[in-house]
RNA sequence: GGGUGAGUUCCCGAGUGGCCAAAGGGAACAGACUGUAAAUCUGUCGUCAGUGACUUCGGUGGUUCGAAUCCACCCUCACCCA
């Protein structure tokens, strides 16, 4: 089977990502998809740092933009979706570039993991989250114990959410979380090469991290904020960093320097999770963006990882 | 010049004679993650050695079997009176 090549741009927030990305596609003949749980959603520009029609150089950018705050998303659609955009590039000649910081959703694309269909069910959740309220969490832990007791045995009885997500699925389509994750490998139709950015002084991507949130707020993220909060919005939207930050400001709690200091600082760990979750991934190529002494270096030694991967395939 | 209060581990902050390397929170670091993922959860967090040792609670000295906790003096900060 020959499997379609993609490019993986991958990293924690303000590593510059996007920017890799649109030189890989002027470089390649690509397209960009974006694998990004908020940059999918309309509005938002500021605080999700989409690439303006500048900064993307003409490139077509995909799954980005599209959606209407007040719907919810979920990976399965992303993965849906997203694979559709691949083939569709792909059809076209053009070479693929998936770009973003949602770990999940790219290792859901790219490995091609099979979710167990009808495993979604929001009234059941309502239900397990009503009963974790009043039995306690305990109670639905014993009771995936019964059902599964291998994933049972990974959850810590904090971990609410998960372990409500576990029975979930099996209320609602009869398949444990063990099976699930069993049932969910699958061959990949993408022959992926991943590239990673990082930084070899985090202190370097903090500071790149500050500033840019320092930006954010000179380039309109308060009103962009205030409008969003103005509105009815969705589980998935309404979790981005930006606006719950600013809001206790809004609320008159606390100052502007605080809010922006909160900013600085829910942008820091995440990006720190952002590098726990892909530093697992052993296929990534890792590029250390303080190694470069110019943009331009650093770019071409993402071009060179192509290349190479390029010249191996042939 | 007089008075009062305060100085605790990276930060905030509890601790008023042994149970204190010192509650709690934050930060930081590390990890998890299979349909909410920019979310959620976990671990470590004085230093070594791994059930023990060593150094720490503004400084110096003292009391005591034993002090972050009591006393004296000193330094610094805050507020009040002059």
């Amino acid at each position: 089977m020959n499997k379609i090549p993609v490019i993986a741009v991958v990293g924690p927030t303000a590593s510059g990502k996007s920017d890799l990305a649109v030189e890989i596609c002027l470089e390649f003949n690509g397209e960009a998809v974006s694998a990004d749980s908020m940059q999918i959603y309309k509005g938002l520009d500021i605080s999700t740092a989409k690439p303006t029609e500048e900064e993307k150089k003409g490139i077509p950018h995909h799954m980005m933009d599209f959606l209407d705050n007040t719907e919810s998303f979920s990976v399965a659609e992303y993965q849906k979706l997203a694979g559709e955009c691949i083939r569709d590039i792909h059809s076209r000649g053009k070479l693929p570039v998936i770009v973003g910081g949602t770990g999940l959703y790219i290792d859901t694309l790219l490995n091609n993991i099979q979710l167990t269909e009808d495993s979604f069910n929001e009234a059941i959740r309502e239900k397990l989250l009503a009963r974790a309220e009043n039995e306690g969490i305990e109670s639905l832990l014993d009771e995936l114990r019964e059902i599964d007791p291998e994933y049972a045995g990974k959850m810590h009885p904090n971990n609410i959410k998960r372990i409500v997500r576990a029975l979930e699925v099996w209320y609602s389509s009869g398949v444990t979380m063990t099976e699930q994750i069993e049932n969910s490998r699958a061959e990949s139709p993408y022959d992926v090469c991943f590239i990673g950015l990082d930084a070899q002084d985090r202190d370097f991507l903090y500071e790149r991290i500050n500033r840019r949130v320092s930006i954010m707020l000179e380039n309109g993220l308060e009103a962009e904020a205030k409008d969003y909060l103005s509105q009815k919005n969705t589980a998935t939207s309404s979790q981005a960093i930006g606006c719950k930050e600013l809001k206790p400001y809004f609320d008159g709690e606390i100052s502007l320097s605080e809010a922006a200091d909160n900013l600085r600082q829910a942008t820091r760990r995440y990006a720190k999770r952002q590098l726990t979750w892909f530093r697992r991934n052993k296929e990534i190529n890792w590029i250390m963006i303080d190694k470069y002494e110019s943009k331009t270096q650093m770019i071409n030694e993402a071009f060179e990882i192509i290349r190479k991967r390029k010249g191996e395939k042939q």
